[in-house]
DNA sequence: TTGAAAGCGCTACCAA
DNA sequence: TTGGTAGCGCTTTCAA
């Protein structure tokens, strides 16, 4: 039979109030009565009955995890290092990899007691009711006109990693990638700004966001005439660094390759893409403390990508 | 606010109970209350509070995932499947991503209906738990003494991708891998024996399961003196292939390799690693038919992986 | 087919 | 610091 808090009370030799408050670290109770029925609990295997706890209470200790992202490959390192820094704070996450909406019902309906939104945006109809409801949110990976965000600095990100390139040398630098990806594109501009270089738009080379786009674009950026690219994806700079190899050219003597999100930090040891990576740790940590912030302190912060010095980077030839 | 249930049944003038019975489905209630109901709901914006109705009937509609392989790469495809049959039963998915005895209480604390356990074993203890609490469980990608298993079959699918690289010419070919894939090992030598060829151990090259240690098993690779290698996982074949080309070999003219796992069927596109994928379709679909399955019945059942033709086999050169 | 009422297992309030 | 008691929001008997 399952153990119920009733017979841990009778067993302690206490009331069911007195043995919830042992358990539950709140409230005003004896530490030696503490002591005595969390042992007892240990040893008859009792475990709280999630369901009555966060009826009877209205929290659960469950901060829900949903948005686009959330299986993708780079979210790995983000969603472990999420777990890792709410079990500090003595809560679990619940990942619900639905469409936003389906997903949203069945967090709220479970009584989470947090919400981490991951590379969406939160719609007005939305953010009304998660008000309504005094939900803690934080949107991670993008921004929020509702909610506090965690935001990276994509701009800010690829101006360093296009500056890294133009230090080494390079002059002509291709942007290989989705046209939508606006944010990567004004940093691009602004690093060859910065360094007094021209951008012509010939240095654009479209493609799709996944690896057989990046390497379709080989032909597109050899007639651009560049001594590097700066991939809007790992994906595409995988798929483009493969496709110039097969062609004959080396990586980086030949050409230089940067990418961008990181998916394959913990997999790949050499050679290494060079990558500006989501800073998830940092993303991580400070999604996390908001949630338990003030909910009153609206913030919203925009955090660098980190520069990864790969082997697909290096002096122009 | 938010609506509860007794708000709904006095806007459409009945009792709490036949409320509920109009939502739940089940119930004897004239269809025509049951329809006035719904759709009031619908337009209140009403919404069961999960946590009460799983305290109260005991069933919450969440099969719970959890075990090692939860966050691994090939493991998306395997839960998008899972969540997209669920959704078909009325059911949800929750995954618990931490060790399985951890992410196991949380879940049974939740009232999950059924458990599914990825790629890892369960212990008699917690057997002897789940038993006694009657919960459907089935283990995916492992074999099971105590519950429902769906296994994948190693020894055939290796075999079966090994004759293939015997038919297309290759007489000598090399396992690269950890040396705890026993199964793997033994659809190897099976594929051998059936050709009447040999085996040597001499063609084993023990490597570390990662990207980087397919890397540097090249010289190893090259010394076993074979036309083609099977590595035990993609991030083996891939680190391989790579510092096989990077060594100015061609792959597959000079060497064949055949992967294993499946890892990345949807990102890349070409060139494309031949592999033996994992059956996830098939796997996600028969564990969700055994949990609501009669529970007194235990299947056993292996399953082929499926083999990929990519581009880095071919014939012996 | 419906309604009234008794819980599901736990926490929170009040009084002691 | 403790115990009694009234719910949390829903489902499910049992009568009607």
């Amino acid at each position: 039979m399952q153990v119920l808090l009733k017979d841990l009370a009778r067993a302690a030799g206490v009331s069911e109030a007195t043995a919830s408050r042992a358990l539950s670290g709140s409230g005003r109770i004896s530490s030696e009565t503490r002591k005595r029925v969390r042992s007892l609990a240990e040893k008859m295997g009792y475990h709280v009955n999630t369901l009555a706890r966060g009826l009877a209470s209205g929290k659960t200790n469950f901060i829900g995890v949903c948005g686009a992202g959330v299986l993708q490959p780079f979210m790995h390192r983000l969603l472990s290092q999420l777990a890792s820094y709410a079990d500090r704070k003595g809560q679990k996450l619940i990942f619900a990899p639905w469409p936003l909406e389906e997903g949203l019902q069945v967090l709220l309906s479970l009584g989470i007691d947090g919400l981490l939104i991951c590379w969406e945006t939160l719609s007005a109809d939305l953010a009304a009711e998660l008000r309504e409801r005094q939900l803690p949110t934080v949107v991670l990976g993008a921004h929020s006109k509702y909610c506090s965000s965690f935001n990276v600095d994509r701009i800010g990100g690829v101006k360093a990693g296009i500056s890294k390139l133009i230090s080494l040398g390079h002059r002509r630098i291709a942007f290989v990638g989705e046209n939508a990806a606006s944010d990567k594109w004004q940093g691009f501009v602004e690093a060859h700004r910065e360094a007094g270089l021209e951008v012509s738009e010939a240095v654009m080379v479209p493609c799709q966001g996944s690896t057989l786009g990046g390497y379709r674009a080989k032909d597109l950026f050899l007639a651009a005439e560049c001594s590097a690219a700066f991939a809007t994806s790992d994906e595409i700079a995988l798929g483009l660094l493969k496709s110039l190899e097969e062609d004959g050219r080396r990586i980086p003597a030949d050409y230089s390759i940067l990418g961008y999100d990181g998916i394959y930090l913990d997999q790949l040891g050499r050679p290494r893409l060079a990558t500006l990576a989501q800073p998830s740790s940092a993303l991580a940590s400070k999604a996390i403390e908001q949630l338990f912030a003030a909910p009153s302190q609206v913030v919203h912060q925009s955090i660098l990508p980190e520069f990864i010095a790969g082997d697909s980077i290096g002096m122009r030839g």
